[in-house]
DNA sequence: AATGAAATTAAGTAGCT
DNA sequence: AGCTACTTAATTTCATT
């Protein structure tokens, strides 16, 4: 029922550079008529092949100059307290992302701000609690998204 | 000429969500016609205030169901030299995101593998050599993408 | 079961007030 | 900006393999 054949995969790959194409633009790509890759896509949607389509907004507009990766140690404590953390950050206009780890810390957060200024505020309002045992920031001088080809599978 | 006011700003905060939204929804929205919104957004997209859309694709259907940050510390050679190995890393389907960033570490990469095989696969070809002074994985249990409501500035 | 071609419906675009 | 007409794309139907 949910089986993706290589014409998904190609689809897969050419939205998730561009979702923005056209039926005609993905049969022309992918050698279907434009029908059949909107029924496919469609499907691909259904089944949460395709999670979202969202729109890349430039960093500078969205008013968000500074970036920062925050390695946060959590004190032992009950098993659901990163799960509870994890929430309280998710709600952050600032969080764009969250990663549970391994290793010497337990979170590691994409922080963005419109300001190194703004950035200290916040830390002091969320990092500076009993919930963090302590925290590490590491500026991101410029990041990258990496686009990658068809993609072979290492 | 490239003046972002409020209702654009709603725009980009429903796009940054959900893309695929109709002018007809976007009117709903932000109480202003279907013409007038795609206007709008079209304009968005001229001005690089949209920068793309794309597809989030589902990581279990991409096939890559492993996920590591990587600190990555570079020798100290020619300034261009972390340029040099951005663009390499750029090129590899296994990494997503490439950080330039202060500190300990020089750049940090998120890398998604099919495996933690693969993933030693990878670091055997890529990161023993004479570029990479050292390197330090931090393995991620889970990782979430944060969805900041209209953004309370800080 | 899924495709392609044609017909329908809906969306996006452009012109005018 | 809004409204309306025009154009293009997406969706559905249907005959075909």
């Amino acid at each position: 029922m949910d089986a993706i054949d290589s014409f998904d995969r190609k689809l897969l790959d050419l939205l998730r550079h561009d979702a923005r194409q056209t039926g005609r633009q993905l049969a022309e790509a992918v050698g279907l008529s434009p029908a059949a890759c909107l029924r496919r896509v469609q499907r691909l949607r259904e089944i949460g092949a395709i999670e979202r389509e969202v729109a890349i907004i430039s960093p500078q507009v969205a008013g968000q100059t500074v970036k920062l990766l925050v390695m946060l140690v959590i004190p032992p404590g009950k098993p659901d307290r990163i799960d509870r953390l994890r929430r309280k950050f998710a709600a952050l206009a600032q969080v764009t992302t969250i990663y549970h780890v391994t290793g010497k810390a337990d979170l590691v957060l994409t922080v963005e701000c419109a300001s190194m200024e703004a950035y200290a505020n916040f830390t002091e309002v969320h990092f500076y609690s009993e919930d963090i045992a302590s925290f590490e920031t590491i500026v991101v001088l410029r990041s990258y998204d990496a686009h990658p080809e068809p993609a072979p599978k290492a």
